[in-house]
RNA sequence: GCGGCUAUAGUUCAGCGGCAGAACGCCUGACUGUGGCUCAGGAUGUCGUGGGUUCGAUCCCCACUAGCCGCCCCA
């Protein structure tokens, strides 16, 4: 019988990498907090059609990526209903925005969200089947301003905060606009027909792409190609004039706010529901999945699953790749392991009820503390010690007869005999 | 879903058609209470899983599974 082994494309999280991923989700609530959001959790699984209907039919997260089932019907009055683990959580944010009459309050909604999302696809380095985004979303009625450039030009002087905080380095921010959906549909058979003469000079993707999907062809990453590339037509010629004037509010906050920003006429995301803005992190070192995170505006994604006029901008940062970016550039330094405050050695196993007793209070005051067993021989205990603790205390016959307890620093060598009543102070001092 | 590479000790990896290896880590080492550095000794294991070829397979072949890389696409 083989052994049991957590499925294709999922994984286990083990300290001390925890803490890292408990860090980034950390800072990133900090920063939420700074800016006035809220955090919202919504369902892990939600009935299909609001994916097919928010997200489209037509995209691969949709048509081939999505874990699904039939719920099936357990009374005779209950219908079956298809179901979806979420593939990503910006549909769900809506969703529960109009389930909840979020727009009634005709407040702007400033919303955040941490947790995992499931997509079929081939697992690879940053690209697992069940993956964490933390994201954010700005929705609400445009009386409430949701339709403001400025609500753009904040989330991306917000995200360039959150990785300058989190300590990336080397992130650009790459910066387009699609339109509406009516001019990126122009755009598509734009670049379609100035493609059909031409495509049977690029590579083989391409020739495929030019009449598969052409907005692929933009990411082709061909040298030969490039020339072509920049020949064809771009998206922000065929734009309707006010999505360029949205564009270039957005830029002009973004210039003002001095965020460094790299215009990419070739963005194109692959999510129906994007508007106007779109945008993508990238940092080098992730191989093909450059992408720390992306997003942009969706103005028409609300009224698209049967809810009020609500445009609404978002994000969503990739967590497993945040993760990976952080490590790769914590290889260059020393990161020692974590170290309690204190390791308590009773010697002897008579010893180890007074030994939790006196972790206990030592624990109520905040400090952290490893318990040894008074079965262990002090030199062991001192072993275990030396990897688990910046002290050791040893709690013999002497020490509770006479209430004054040895301690050890292990960084100095020093050994102390300290009054119990004065020990949690002392082992609260930096040891220098 | 397609293509390429890979799978050996807890970890990182050598290796060979004929007894399974290194480094690090781990365990032990006088003493009724002293770690680190060093020294001496010790244990590592279904050689990913299942078939096949062979007198004999960890090694060669096939399938499967998983990981990595690329494609597709995306966070």
């Amino acid at each position: 019988m083989s052994t049991l082994k957590a499925v294709r494309g999922t994984r286990d999280l083990l300290p001390p990498e925890t803490a890292l991923w408990n860090h980034i989700e950390a800072v990133a609530r900090a920063v939420f907090a700074r800016y006035n959001f809220g955090e919202i959790r919504t369902p892990i699984f939600e009935d299909t059609s609001l994916f097919a209907r928010g997200v489209g039919e037509e995209t691969d997260i949709v048509s081939k990526e999505m874990y699904t089932w039939e719920d099936r019907a357990r009374a005779q009055s209950e219908k079956s209903q298809s179901l979806t683990l979420r593939p990503e959580n910006t549909a769900g944010v809506v969703r529960a925005y109009i389930e909840h009459k979020l727009g009634e309050t005709g407040q702007l909604q400033k919303l955040y969200y941490i947790g995992p999302q499931f997509r079929r696809e081939r697992p690879q380095k940053g690209r697992y089947r069940q993956f964490f985004q933390i994201g954010a979303e700005v929705i609400g009625p445009p009386s409430a301003g949701s339709e403001s450039p400025l609500r753009d030009a904040e989330i991306l002087e917000m995200l360039a905060t959150l990785l300058d905080e989190l300590g990336i380095t080397g992130w650009t921010l790459q910066l387009n606009s699609v339109g509406s959906s009516a001019d990126r549909a122009r755009y598509n058979e734009a670049l379609r027909a100035a493609l059909e003469p031409i495509a049977h000079t690029m590579c083989a993707d391409c020739q495929r792409r030019a009449v598969t999907n052409p907005l692929r062809v933009l990411d082709c990453k061909v040298p030969e190609d490039q020339p072509i590339i920049e020949k064809l037509p771009r998206i922000v010629d065929l734009l309707d004039p006010a999505s360029v004037e949205h564009f270039a509010a957005v830029t002009a906050a973004l210039d003002a706010a001095g965020v460094p920003y790299t215009r990419n006429h070739r963005l194109v995301r692959g999510l129906d529901y994007y508007t106007r803005t779109t945008f993508e992190f990238t940092h080098g070192g992730l191989g093909a999945q450059n992408a720390l995170l992306g997003g942009g505006r969706y103005d028409g994604l609300s009224e698209a699953i049967g809810g009020p006029k609500a445009p609404g901008i978002g994000f969503a940062i990739g967590l497993d790749r945040l993760v990976l970016t952080l490590q790769a550039q914590e290889l260059n330094q020393e990161s020692a392991p974590p170290q309690a405050d204190a390791y308590i050695a009773p010697l002897g196993e008579a010893m180890n009820a007074a030994a939790l007793s006196l972790a206990r209070e030592l624990r109520r005051v905040g400090l952290a503390v490893e318990l040894g067993d008074g079965s262990f021989r002090l030199k062991k205990s001192f072993e275990a010690a030396d990897k688990t603790a910046r002290c050791i205390v040893i709690l013999g016959e002497d020490e509770l007869q006479s209430g004054i307890l040895t301690v050890k620093d292990f960084s100095t060598g020093t050994q102390t005999k300290v009054p119990r009543a004065d020990l949690a102070a002392f082992l609260a001092e930096p040891s220098k």
